[in-house]
DNA sequence: TATAATAACTAATACCATTAGTTTTTGCAA
DNA sequence: TTGCAAAAACTAATGGTATTAGTTATTATA
């Protein structure tokens, strides 16, 4: 009366997220996960490639839910507006998932081609978002960069407790957020000046 | 003919900076160092409380190297200049030290007394590095997690390969800092704007 | 010179991932 | 309906990890 006790895919990752989320990504193991589900490790491999294989897949399926909070939050919106709410999404995400947004940052193979088609997906978003500041092709490519450095960056520190003084985390970063704008604005008017002078 | 080989805390501690440097934080194990060391492992024991108490010194001593790097760059300057060598001396730390870099960020214990003095000291140095800006006390605050936020977001998805673009890393960097500041300096003008309209 | 502290060691335990080989259930084809 | 193959669970075994206990040799000091 053993087998088939119904494990499968979407159940295992809902439980490692649970974990992850919950106690961190380095609690979860294939032991954690067997036990959380009522099964004997050596189970798991059925379904996944090992450990290194449920982190791949903790990857994709991080990635897959981050691009679509992005989403929805930049639909109809534009400049500012847009960029803000992609930003505030971003943070919402990494707090309400800290395990599995960790998880989306260290995938075993960086390589790999779900992940890099993700990535790719999540930059052209990006670049959208950013299209009224009428950066050009390159420029936009480096502005998605310190975007992504910026709200990465925040959210690491956030989670790791690296902010250590009492001070409102809210603030900090809407703060951030304002400043990289204005700087954004900046560019815009320096580059506009400059192509006006030739 | 076994006792006393010459082991003590700085011949460990270069021993596993050499491992997380060249292979990564997470092949920094007891069992990895004490080969290196040409030891067994439980005689590490004698010098450090376990890999957690391994990973504390470690933490230590990167918050040490990087705020000595980030002190030099500082000294004698001020204004963006200071604030653009601080972050450049920032990202050449990570990147010159990839597996100490991160270690100063996985700190078993964040609350530990000597982490929390060294990232006190850290924030007092990039708060003066900040003083041309003029911010009142918590702006300034805010300013300098900005900052940091923005330095280890782009360090810490640079190491990752999180950049998938075939785009000028250094260039990237250039343009995120340049946007901060000229951010920085518009916040200044409308501070400048708001005090003078009351 | 004797003794106590120190720093190495060996041996043993517990936990982890992984592989090999086994058993039971399920689904499908005859 | 029956039989068989594939799938999904299992047990057992291996090797790697940290850690503790207890031992031995060296060093420093009284």
């Amino acid at each position: 009366m053993s087998p088939r006790i119904g494990l499968d895919l979407p159940a295992i990752l809902q439980a490692a997220v649970e974990i992850a989320d919950a106690r961190g990504l380095e609690e979860v193991t294939l032991a954690s996960l067997a036990q959380k589900l009522d099964v004997r490790s050596p189970s798991l491999y059925n379904h996944v490639n090992g450990l290194s294989g449920l982190r791949s897949k903790l990857a994709v399926h991080g990635l897959e839910q981050l691009l679509h909070v992005m989403t929805q939050a930049v639909v109809g919106r534009s400049g500012d507006d847009a960029v803000r709410e992609l930003g505030k999404a971003y943070v919402a995400f990494a707090r309400a998932h800290p395990g599995l947004y960790d998880a989306t940052l260290r995938a075993p193979d960086p390589e790999d081609a779900e992940v890099r088609r993700l990535a790719g997906e999540t930059v052209d978003l990006v670049v959208r978002a950013l299209q009224a500041y009428e950066l050009k092709d390159e420029a936009a490519l480096h502005a998605v960069r310190g975007l992504r450095s910026l709200l990465h960056g925040f959210s690491s520190l956030e989670q790791r407790g690296g902010f250590g003084m009492p001070l409102d985390l809210d603030v900090s970063f809407r703060l951030l957020l304002d400043t990289f704008l204005a700087g954004l604005h900046e560019m815009k008017r320096r580059a506009k000046a400059e192509s006006k002078r030739d």
